[in-house]
DNA sequence: TAGATTGTTAATCGATTAACAATC
DNA sequence: TAGATTGTTAATCGATTAACAATC
């Protein structure tokens, strides 16, 4: 049983983020210092993360770009397409439909859930918002294992076990709360404002404190 | 000179907001045990990360909610209002500017730019878009130190670069790229596809791994 | 007082860093 | 071959955990 840290996986997310921008540059061969130098982690991080995993570069030569990110996206599952589906049609529930990236990188929004009725059958980018009890029939024919909310912060649970009884195993949640699940499902908080108040403790703490960032 | 490690800080974040929510169901009274389990993060730990900055609670009776949440505040500088900017009135724009959270929690969006001079002078939520040639004006008169870009990949490091002319010193950034900035400039990057990366991850690897979870 | 819970010190564990052998 | 760069082992550092003294 190996054991990888939350740590290494973001990092090789980084990672394959930096080399897709470098290989829509055209650049073909790298070097882990090239790496460390586009991302900010040392050369010797990049690499032992890499090991974990199996052997990827040439000896005296470095990486070739497009065969690190076929490798590096089978070890992150993203080798594959998956289906997703969001609930909450809200202001962010649009943003994230319309979000080209996601679809860029595999993740395809299948559906588009609300619990508000006056919703349903209204239109979100080129989506039709579905009630929820619409989401087992979807779940089942697409296949989808990651479901993406958008709801307040009252309905979050509500969903989350909703979620949890259709076999959905992962849940990027954008409510700003606590989400009580089983062990074996995988919760991301997706938290704006913990992020801008990191921002405004480094602010507030700059001269007293020395800080290592990830 | 302490040090005081990213992982403490984000941490720092989740009480805050646990014991809001707390707060908020009238819990006056409360142990590091509660918020232990509340968050998921074990007692002991919850205790250390608040001992690097000073003694909150009362041995054998615990912390009060309020007074905790004052002093967490004071620790991460968000017990006074901060104004930031927005540069990118596209969809992810305009659900950061419509995201009750942001102004709840003291984050005071004061405009909304963009370089596409026909979006210029139309309204996104309740501000005025305007062009980029009035961030230094706008930054000087509210003396904001945090700017937020929700813009297109090619455009962040322009942006960025704006941003850190006009003094920013914090930037919370929604393009999936790395910001070249100085030392002294703090950048978040809000990357949604990392999340969903970090699910299909250990969705794949749950068979052969064990995981640590921040 | 007895029970509870904090704050802190000490022990353990794991992650990062340094160094280098392997090898192109 | 000499130079470069990987993959890996060993050393260091820091964070987490355990344990407990302090104290309400």
């Amino acid at each position: 049983m190996i054991k990888i840290s939350e740590t290494t996986v973001i990092r090789l997310t980084t990672y394959l983020k930096y080399l897709r921008q470098l290989e829509e540059k055209g650049i073909e061969l790298l070097s882990s210092k090239d790496i460390a130098e586009g991302v900010g982690i040392p050369a010797h991080n990049v690499r032992k993360d890499l090991a974990f995993f199996g052997e990827f570069g040439t000896r005296g030569v470095g990486y070739n770009t497009k065969s690190l990110i076929s490798s590096i996206s089978k070890i992150l599952g993203v080798n594959k397409k998956w289906n997703v589906v969001l609930v909450g049609a809200g202001k962010v529930g649009a943003a994230l439909v319309t979000y080209d990236i996601f679809k860029k990188r595999g993740f395809n929004i299948v559906a588009v859930f609300d619990s508000d009725t006056t919703k349903i059958g209204k239109t979100i980018g080129d989506m039709t918002i579905m009630p929820l009890e619409e989401i087992p029939g979807i779940v089942s024919k697409y296949d989808v294992k990651i479901g993406i909310m958008a709801v307040p912060l009252t309905h979050a649970q509500g969903i989350a076990n909703l979620f949890i009884e259709n076999n959905i195993e992962g849940i990027l949640n954008f409510a700003p709360t606590f989400l009580k699940v089983p062990k074996s499902i995988y919760v991301q908080n997706a938290d704006f404002t913990a992020l801008l108040e990191s921002i405004t403790f480094k602010h507030t703490n700059r001269e007293m404190l020395n800080f290592k960032f990830i």
